[in-house]
DNA sequence: GCAAAAGTGTTCTCGGTACACCCATGC
DNA sequence: GCATGGGTGTACCGAGAACACTTTTGC
């Protein structure tokens, strides 16, 4: 966003708030704004659509520039343009959210070298500039709804997980207080069939070891084809 | 849109796509277009952004320049980006879409009277200039899921309905195929305690007249603030 | 009296929820 | 052997789905 200058007086931006899970806590990629306006302040990673780009690449560079991912979880979710949202001239922006395997994330990119980056728990990101927690708010409910009706929260674990992982991920989605049960849980997520055993088993922990699963999208989206709707 | 060029290269607009029911079908305003490009094919409302207009104030004044209407349902749905969609330079539209009470609908405001309007069914409205028909389908999809998570099918309803009007306008919407059964219906939607038996009936008609309802916005307010889920 | 739509209850099935104890491992 | 989380089954309840006949009106 250096060359405010070079932008038409109307501009349009692409914000993309990137979802992690760690440690059972849901977090979200904050990014300390070197520049005015608002300098100093944690926003959301965003920048200008380029005039030859389509969002969704747009969003996708925002992603890869900060982590070096691709070929990532990517959603629309809404566009802001409030006159005033943003202070230096009429900027609209729209919001994608993507969800990460966070222990994949590298400090790689070419954005992430040159800034201050953060994962912050979602509880705690407030504050940020710009009409930004406005826009996490709209991007976490959209997150909630969208995780009770898509297989989604896989993509925010590694490729192996045990069911009890998957549990608080679900838990620190939708309720971060109240807890689901766990063998209705279980009972449940098994019934759709799938996930895979993988026959492997956690290692080193100081209790039974659980077993790992891995989610199959070939036959999440077999049974799709057949009419089957997933939900939570 | 006609001094396109008096925008900046890369430009905004809202597009805002009006649904009405009427004679058991869900319908939607279509315009011909009286211009290049794209002149004499049928294309959804809207028009450029102002610049010191919100998305949303925009898309309330395409919808009153056709109808005279305001204070409708409005919703944001998505926002269309594609390099290419608009043949003479970069423009992305955010979509939205209304809910009218199509007897409400007067050919009154400024555009309507430039322009030939007409209200076609979802069913028939195919080949539209620009990307028109992924957004319109964007948006009766979006509609249709919302009209099974909130009440507002009666915004396409005249404020006196009758029950069988009401079931003929989800199955309008959700299954032009499938039938919902009538007795289901009935004691679900009553069940809930949002409608308001009038004491009135239908006149006129060569049956047994219905009894009329209305739509008890405050009650099912009431009821959200406890916590009450609306699903249908 | 006939055509046309309004109105009305019961049964069955299935999925959701509540709930408590034994198991495998590391230390 | 003890602390820690993994793993399992059953009983109950309520909502959704299937289903057919009587009522009221205009003509």
């Amino acid at each position: 966003m250096t060359n405010f200058d070079n932008y038409a007086k109307s501009a349009f931006t692409v914000d993309n708030i990137i979802f992690g899970f760690d440690e059972g806590d849901l977090k979200v990629l904050v990014i300390k704004r070197g520049e005015q306006p608002y300098e100093n302040q944690w926003a959301l990673p965003g920048n200008f659509v380029y005039p030859n780009e389509d969002l969704d690449t747009s969003a996708n560079r925002v992603l890869q520039e900060l982590t070096g991912l691709k070929d990532v979880y990517l959603e629309q979710v809404r566009t802001f343009g409030a006159v005033n949202r943003h202070p230096m001239g009429r900027v609209i922006t729209v919001a994608y959210f993507s969800l990460i395997k966070i222990k994949d994330y590298k400090l790689q990119g070419t954005a992430a070298l040159s800034q201050k980056t953060e994962w912050v728990s979602i509880k705690e990101a407030k504050n940020l500039a710009f009409d930004h927690d406005e826009i996490l708010e709209a991007c976490f409910r959209r997150l909630k709804r969208r995780v009770k009706m898509r297989p989604v929260g896989f993509e925010l674990l590694p490729r192996k997980f045990t069911l009890t992982e998957l549990q608080h991920l679900y838990e620190a989605i939708l309720e971060p207080s109240k807890e689901i049960d766990k063998r209705n849980f279980r009972k449940k997520i098994l019934s759709m069939k799938i996930l895979v055993d993988l026959g492997e088993a956690q290692e080193g922990v100081a209790h039974r070891p659980a077993k790992l699963y891995k989610f199959d999208k070939k036959k999440y989206e077999k049974f799709v084809a057949e009419g089957y709707i997933f939900e939570i």
